[in-house]
DNA sequence: CAAATAACCGGCTGATCTGCCTGTTTTATG
DNA sequence: CATAAAACAGGCAGATCAGCCGGTTATTTG
C-alpha cells in the first residue's frame, strides 16, 4: 500500500464537512478563504490564551475581519468553536501523517514502530496539538464544547486505530498489542507534555527512552 | 523510619505560610475559617468551571461568604489564584500521603513501589487533581497565573524527589532508576487521564498493567 | 467601658464579551 | 441591465466580571 492513499484515506475520514469539494466560485473561494483564516487565528487565540482567550472580538481582529463578517460565518461563539474542534483534529492528523510517511520514505521498512512513536513524540509538541490540550480540558467542564468536541474525538480515535490496522499487515494478527502500544504511547507524550516545565529536558528523554523499550518489548513477544 | 515522621516532613514543607501555627484567638481562627472556606469553594469552581469559572463572584457564592468579605481576606483576583495554587499542592500531598501510608500499614513492606504507583494512580483522579490540571494548563497561557504556578510545581517536584530518597533508603544506590519510574507514572497517569473519555476504562487499564511491568523491569536490573 | 482594630457587607464603575441589528459593497442570475 | 443574494461593516444593548469604597457589626485591648 503506497503512501498517499493512506494519506487520502485518514484525511478523508477526519476532513471537516464544509471543505468537501474544491469550491469554483468566486464567491465560495473567498467565503471558504476568510472561514480558515478565522479558524487559524481562533487556533492562535487557544495557543496563546487557551480556552478563554477564543474570544469572538480576539478571533476578529487576529484575522483581519470585521465583527459582522464574523457573524455572518458564524452566528454564535459555539457555533466558531465547534468549527475549530474539526479543523484542529483535521490538523493534527494531517500533520503527523506529513512528518510520519516523510520519514518513511527516507528511512527503512523495519523500523516503522519506531519510526511512528517519534513522529508522534514530534506531534505533540506542535502548536495545533496545545490548541488540542485546551480543547480537551475545557470539554471536560464546558458541556456544550464536550457536546462538539467528544464525538469529533472519538471519530479521531477511530480512524486511528482502523488504520493502524489496515497499514501494518504484518502484524494484523496482534492488532490488540499495537493498540496498546499506541494508547501507551499516547498516555505518555501528551503526560510529559503537561510536566514539561517541571521536568525538563533530560528527564523527559529519559522517560521518552524507557516508553521505547516498554513499547518495544510489546512487539518481541 | 516510622510513616507519621514522613508524613509530617512532606507536609510541613508544603504548606501555605498562612497556615504556620495553630491560631489562638477567636477572630484568628474565624479569618482562617472563612479562609479556607474560600479556598474549598474556589476548588469547587476549578472541577466544575475550570480556571475560567473560577470567578470572584462565584466562589463568594458557593463560599457563602459576601463579596466584601473575599475583597478583605484577599484584595485581587490573582491573590486568591496564588493562595489557591498553594492549597492545592498541599492538599495533593497530603490526600496521596493519608492513601498511601494506609495501605502501606495494611500490607507487607516488600511491595512498596507497586503500592506507592497504585496509590498515585487513584491520587490522580481525586477532585483535587482535576482542579490541579486546571491550573496547569491554564499557567501554560497566562503570565499572572505561572508565576504563583511553577515555583510551587517546582518545591512540590522537589520535595517529592527528596522524600522519595529518604523514605526508599534499600534503593538509595539507584535512585536515579527510581526517579525515573516516579516521573513515568506520573507521566502515563496524567496522560491517561486526559484521554479517558475516549479510551474508556479496559484500555486504561491495559496501559496501565503495560505501565507497571516497565516499572518493575526496572527495579531488577 | 471606650477606643481601636478586625471581620464583614453590598452597591457602584469601567471594561469586556456575546448576540443582534441596520446598512453597504460585491458578486451572481435571469 | 436590473434584481436578488451573498459577503462584509460597525454600532447598540444586556450580562458579567474585577476592583474599589463607604458603612456596619463583632472582637480585642487598655
Amino acid at each position: 500500500m503506497s503512501g498517499s492513499t493512506m494519506q487520502k484515506r485518514m484525511l478523508d475520514a477526519m476532513r471537516p464537512s464544509a471543505l468537501g469539494d474544491e469550491p469554483v466560485r468566486w464567491q465560495q473561494r473567498k467565503s471558504a478563504q476568510t472561514r480558515l483564516k478565522m479558524l487559524e487565528a481562533a487556533v492562535d487565540c487557544l495557543v496563546t490564551g487557551g480556552y478563554a482567550g477564543l474570544t469572538t472580538a480576539q478571533v476578529a481582529e487576529r484575522a483581519a475581519v470585521s465583527r459582522g463578517a464574523m457573524h455572518h460565518h458564524f452566528a454564535t461563539r459555539i457555533e466558531l468553536v465547534a468549527a475549530v474542534v474539526d479543523h484542529i483534529f483535521y490538523q493534527r492528523m494531517r500533520l503527523f501523517l506529513d512528518d510520519y510517511l516523510g520519514t518513511v520514505a527516507q528511512r527503512g521498512d523495519d523500523e516503522l514502530i519506531d519510526l511512528a512513536t517519534q513522529a508522534h513524540w514530534r506531534s505533540v509538541q506542535t502548536r495545533e496539538y496545545a490548541a488540542y490540550v485546551e480543547l480537551a480540558v475545557a470539554a471536560r467542564t464546558d458541556p456544550e464544547l464536550n457536546a462538539a468536541f467528544e464525538p469529533a474525538a472519538r471519530r479521531y480515535d477511530e480512524v486511528w486505530t482502523a488504520e493502524m490496522i489496515e497499514s501494518f499487515p504484518q502484524w494484523r494478527d496482534q492488532w490488540h498489542a499495537m493498540k496498546l502500544g499506541s494508547d501507551f504511547a499516547i498516555a505518555v507524550h501528551s503526560g510529559l507534555l503537561l510536566h514539561r516545565p517541571v521536568f525538563g529536558q533530560d528527564r523527559i528523554d529519559m522517560v521518552l527512552q524507557l516508553s521505547m523499550q516498554a513499547i518495544r518489548a510489546l512487539y518481541k513477544s
